[in-house]
RNA sequence: GGCGACAUAGCCAAGUGGUAAGGCAGAGGUCUGCAAAACCUUCACCCCCGGUUCAAAUCCGGGUGUCGCCU
């Protein structure tokens, strides 16, 4: 280990990054900084599966919790705040351990990527999303090739999201780069582990974690937060587990279906980071076996670095 | 036992003579400012046997199975 050493634990959803990560800080003098999109959030405890009130008073927790559900989050700002509590925990002689799996958060810590001559302008937004509305994917995805052919060809026609960050991000600056522009962030010595497991006992524990989100007040929290006025189309409500309660609430299907359907959207999810996480050909996966305790698996992470 | 209906992918399902729609699930993938988002790719010789026909999931006969009704 060096004075520069990151940990970060990722993997797909459920396999319990939270919990390994917690050990291992206790192992290490660590501290866990959150790299979940959703565990950002105030208010979102139960759905997002937030590491416990006792884990939390135990081992120091950074960046949960942190913002309302309507503050508008974007990757540069966590970017900046994630290397600001890294560096400060560094700074005072500690291990930081990110701990999450949104992918394009982990890559903002891991590569020297620049946000800055990209602003994001919400009216230049609404202006865009009226021109595809009246014109269509294809228009737009023409009208973006000819400010950045390079984009266009990168960016499937039908992704309308993309098109018109690139087109955003075309008229502020450089344009959307590739990530394959980009050099490993320097300041540190990353120790990469991807959590995983047998992919259907990945699907088993999901499962049974949702009954148990439900369980533990899920419906509440979600109606309470409804109850403060957060809206279903932020992006926060559209969080999974938040989504489908929400549906529910409104009467548009039963709680079962609502159960059911955070299943499936969370199948997806972790199979979506599952693909994710296989980019990085410099992580090391540590696969999961039933029967395995939280020490033994932190057992192996520490010795894969010896 | 009799009569009738149906049998198409893991599930739902379209197709009634011209070489198997679609949806869901599954699998694989893309990715620099909404990312728990958005998007893409892929997946069947149509219950079995025989017949008619240039051509059958489609028509005919016989099996088998399921469902319904009757006795």
């Amino acid at each position: 280990m060096t004075d520069k050493t990151v940990y970060i634990i990722s993997g797909p959803t459920a396999v319990g990054k939270s919990l390994i990560s917690y050990y291992l800080a206790k192992r290490i003098g660590g501290e866990v900084v959150n790299c979940d999109s959703i565990q950002l959030y105030k208010y979102m405890d139960i759905g997002s599966a937030k590491p416990s009130e006792r884990e939390m008073g135990a081992v120091k927790h950074h960046l949960y919790s942190l913002v309302e559900p309507d503050d508008n989050m974007t990757v540069a700002r966590y970017r900046e705040m994630a290397l600001e509590t890294i560096d400060d925990i560094l700074s005072r002689g500690k291990t930081p351990i990110v701990c999450g799996g949104t992918g394009l958060y982990l890559n903002s810590i891991l590569y020297d990527m620049s946000f800055a001559d990209s602003e994001a302008d919400e009216e230049r937004r609404a202006e865009l999303e009226e021109l595809a509305e009246k014109n269509g994917n294809e228009y737009m995805h023409q009208y973006l090739e000819a400010l950045d052919p390079e984009a266009a060809a990168r960016i499937h026609p039908n992704n309308l999201r993309k098109i018109i960050r690139a087109i955003e991000a075309f008229e502020y600056g450089k344009g959307v780069l590739d990530l394959s522009e980009c050099s490993m962030n320097p300041n540190y010595d990353f120790r990469f582990i991807v959590l995983n497991m047998e992919r259907e006992w990945l699907y088993e524990r999901i499962n049974k974690r949702v009954v148990r989100l439900i369980k533990l007040g899920l419906v509440e929290e979600v109606s309470s937060l409804l109850d403060k006025g957060y809206d279903p189309s932020l992006p926060s409500m559209k969080g999974i587990g938040y989504k489908e309660i929400i549906g529910y609430l409104n009467g548009e299907y039963d709680l079962v279906d609502a159960e059911e359907l955070t299943m499936k959207n969370t199948r997806h999810y972790a199979k979506r980071q599952i693909t994710w996480l296989k980019r990085y050909d410099f992580a090391r996966w540590v696969e999961i076996h039933k029967g395995e305790t939280v020490g033994d698996i932190v057992d192996r992470i520490l010795d894969y670095y010896g």
